[in-house]
DNA sequence: CTTATATTTGACATATTCTGACAAGAATTA
DNA sequence: TAATTCTTGTCAGAATATGTCAAATATAAG
């Protein structure tokens, strides 16, 4: 499930307008258009306040809010995955050291 | 094994001064030693020449290049590891299907 | 069908982040 | 001490991300 996906299905499920999520997140509503399509991803900001406005963990809409980040960044990439395993690695590297 | 680590390694190795890498890589010194440093991260382009210059697999560098951006990205995040998970299913699944 | 409402799209303005250039300071070596 | 190398901070310009707006398209209602 991608954030987009997401995001639209709970606004849907809702029955909420574009519009009044809009004004929920404080965005225009072709923001949101565009974050449901994928064309963006919101603020972090945004986001935050999506979790309120459609009552999803935030913490879910975080992670998939980096993933996606992160997913653009590598998939052309055909060393996408043993990119990921490397970061894998320092994190938890660096969470050993701590 | 950090990219900044090991460019620096690499170049003392070959008992080259900043000087002279900045001129093969083709930027400025004090580039050379914020890169060795982790102060700023080179440039795809500046890659590939550090790659010929400092002999280096092109592709070991790159992974070690997105690593460390994407550990930056997400290393004061206690989803961390969490997120990593989720990007490496999506790039999975994209992969599946081609 | 035609009108009203909702959504999508594109163009442009603004803000933020990234990068390079430069100069001065600090460290190292001769 | 002088020469050389390396480091650091600042600033301008480039690149990228985000917001605003208006017009185009799609959807639903009468």
């Amino acid at each position: 499930m991608q954030l987009s996906e997401l995001l639209k299905q709970k606004r849907e499920k809702k029955q909420l307008l574009m519009r009044e999520v809009a004004s929920l997140v404080d965005v225009d509503t072709a923001i949101i258009s565009k974050i449901e399509k994928g064309d963006r991803r919101p603020t972090k900001e945004q986001l935050l306040k999506y979790a309120t406005a459609l009552d999803i963990d935030y913490n879910k809409l975080l992670t998939l809010w980096y993933s996606d980040k992160i997913y653009h960044e590598i998939k052309e990439e055909s060393l996408a995955l043993k990119i990921l395993k490397v970061a894998e690695k320092r994190i938890k590297q660096e969470l050993k050291n701590t």
